[in-house]
DNA sequence: ACGCAAATTTGCGTGTACGCATCTTTCTGC
DNA sequence: GCAGAAAGATGCGTACACGCAAATTTGCGT
């Protein structure tokens, strides 16, 4: 169930989805990300601009998904592994923390100025926290029982919408301390941010567990 | 402070997107929403076709927001209005209803079956749960107190999230009775629906009320 | 190995979004 | 009223997203 497709064929569809990263990426870095069109991204990695698109809905994602990416799953997984001891509240809140705060790229830092000056990137950077929606709504439905699913979509879509609210925010006060100071200063640690932003969810979250909790024992 | 633009430039700026919202909507309606061309839309409404993306950033913002017009004001209006007996989670919730509910426009029905129908509709449509977001953070400050904003913004982007839940749930419950019965049917009251999916963020609410009455007593 | 079925890539055409420069309309202070 | 400023409308050019159908590649049973 973990991979369900697994042959050559999916092995090369990661490696062309890799191939776009990697030379969005590269190129946006070298160029600057407004003298990046899709067909280059599309040449570099070897494949036809009508193929980007098939990978990628917009110019901005290719680029944006160097830092994403696996994101959601990641965060997924973290949920669902925390032991049952720990309470939803807590387990949801680490694993957000522990995957956005996680930095495995080289040449983030990098990228993360380019998102912070650029808009559109900026825009695409933030849509990613969509992504995790679903994920994370099937991890906590697997930790509330499935009696109601609905709570749990809710639940990590409201999880999701907070995230959001987190990063436009640590992006605001980074790219104005970028702008005022000169220097780019994290502004407070994200992951405190993140903590701070994701407080006001946690009676929502600790209400559904209980709930659940006694649902289950009657 | 209501309207700090008061004159014949605005009024015409008004008259012009309403133009083009009634263009739109009789358009897609006569002729199918495929059939409608932003140049179509523009010529219907007398202006040119760039101007028409200087209203609306997409083809089928304009013919939804024949539907969602002005919601985003009314729902904050209808949270603020409120009186401060009423607890904010019932306050929340039961503006959401009504503006959701509240069914004005003539051709609301047949339209409705519109956006359910096509993809890129229903996903214009779903999008605009989101422009109640800002609106509505201010009214929840505005309840709360200004001690934190943070915990405003957090509490309106869940309850926009949920309310965009409520209706993919919506829309693909009635978009499933229409192909499957032939007959659109509500499959549920729409109120119901919004009032179950915002059950879970109650407990956040009604915490963060609580907190804010403890602050302002201290 | 072989061939059929399914998935993927690709080229093409259309409609769309938007930056920019320019022209027209409206606003403001005098 | 009037002149300059500000805001909006328009035309143009470019890049982009995506549906569709043909061509290519991969998977699988025999």
């Amino acid at each position: 169930m973990t991979t369900r497709r697994t042959g050559l064929r999916e092995q090369k569809k990661q490696a062309t989805r890799e191939a776009l990263r990697a030379a969005a990426l590269r190129l946006a870095l070298e160029r600057g990300p407004d003298n990046v069109r899709v067909d280059d991204i599309a040449e570099a990695a070897g494949v036809s601009p009508r193929t980007y698109n098939n990978y990628f809905s917009s110019r901005e994602q290719a680029i944006v998904a160097a830092v994403t990416s696996e994101r959601e799953a990641r965060v997924a997984a973290a949920v669902a592994d925390r032991p049952d001891g720990v309470g939803l509240a807590d387990a949801v809140v680490e694993a957000v923390v522990d995957q956005f705060t996680a930095s495995a790229e080289p040449g983030r830092e990098a990228l993360l100025l380019l998102i912070t000056t650029r808009p559109a990137l900026r825009e695409a950077f933030i849509g990613t926290t969509a992504a995790i929606e679903h994920p994370l709504a099937e991890a906590v439905a697997g930790r509330l029982g499935d009696g109601e699913p609905h709570t749990a979509r809710v639940l990590a879509a409201s999880v999701a919408a907070a995230v959001r609210v987190a990063l436009e925010q640590w992006l605001r006060t980074t790219v104005s301390s970028a702008t005022a100071g000169g220097l780019v200063v994290p502004a407070g640690s994200l992951a405190d941010l993140l903590r701070t932003t994701l407080a006001p969810l946690r009676p929502a979250l600790d209400a559904a567990e209980q709930r659940a909790r006694r649902h289950r024992q009657q």
